[in-house]
DNA sequence: CTGCGACCTCAACTTAAGTTGAGGTCAAGC
DNA sequence: GCTTGACCTCAACTTAAGTTGAGGTCGCAG
């Protein structure tokens, strides 16, 4: 294996200023185990340039609606962190299409039931598909079960 | 407790059967002044009925993408919270389906986006609409923006 | 030598939308 | 008269994704 040269390593500010994520953040992201750095003699953070793509993947991620937690699983599923491929890319981005697919399907049901129910009122009735989702979407909690009046 | 002569009003468990909500949000709520509630004369809540469809309201709000905060809002611009008009109702849900749409149509931006970028690896590009999505899609605070030193 | 700027650590704070728990009251039923 | 269940208050805790601030180190420029 040939060491790498030293252009290749970055500091925090840089990649901060690459990614458009603050100092902070990418703390934070290092605690959290989606990213990795080695240290200088000075104790500074000196980061690999691959990673200013892998930030850029959690940047994208979350745009679609991932947490953290959900994109530290997908960077462990990739083979090599290190070298992220273009199939790596791809799959991700297929998935993620999925991810917001789904996304949308849910708002436009979402957005058709309320069509259905302005102008009747049936928000008062038990029977209102609003206020009774079951199964067509499902969201997290505790949603309404049951409405009678 | 509950006496016949007063059938208009719910004690807060019953509210909290009646719409899923559980009684603990229900405080919540009634603290952040989304509802509105008496006492007997054991100190007890009691909800008039139409605060059902208020909670109702609420859920629906939520579920399209609201804050309480927001939900606060409209709710004050209500010319009679006591009843819940069609109109209202009607005027509430376009509102609401507006802010679907766009939720909507910033997703599937997104999603387009992805397909663009897919198989290109431009992610790793300084140009990558993905990764500059400065006008095109006006996330809240989370995307990456420049951060000149 | 002094100052500056980039970096470091660690702890505490933030927001949203609640939940959980401790300790207390009240009315009804047995 | 005691227990039970529904309710009350208030404070503290939760999660996510960071931000903010205090106090400290390092190395280079003047």
């Amino acid at each position: 294996m040939q060491k790498k040269l030293i252009s290749e390593w970055i500091s925090v500010g840089v990649l901060s200023e690459r990614t458009g994520v603050s100092v902070s953040a990418l703390h934070f992201y290092e605690r959290k185990g989606l990213i990795k750095s080695q240290r200088n003699t000075s104790n500074h953070r000196q980061y690999p340039k691959h990673v200013i793509r892998i930030v850029s993947l959690i940047q994208v991620a979350q745009r679609t609606g991932f947490s953290l937690e959900d994109i530290l699983l997908e960077l462990e599923g990739l083979p090599n962190r290190a070298r992220v491929t273009l199939e790596d890319w791809e799959a991700l981005g297929l998935r993620w299409q999925d991810e917001l697919d789904k996304k949308i399907t849910q708002l436009t049901e979402l957005k058709d039931m309320m069509a259905d129910c302005i102008g009747c009122g049936c928000l008062s009735l038990e029977k209102c598909r609003l206020l009774n989702p079951s199964d067509t979407l499902g969201e997290k909690g505790a949603g309404p079960q049951r409405m009678t009046e």
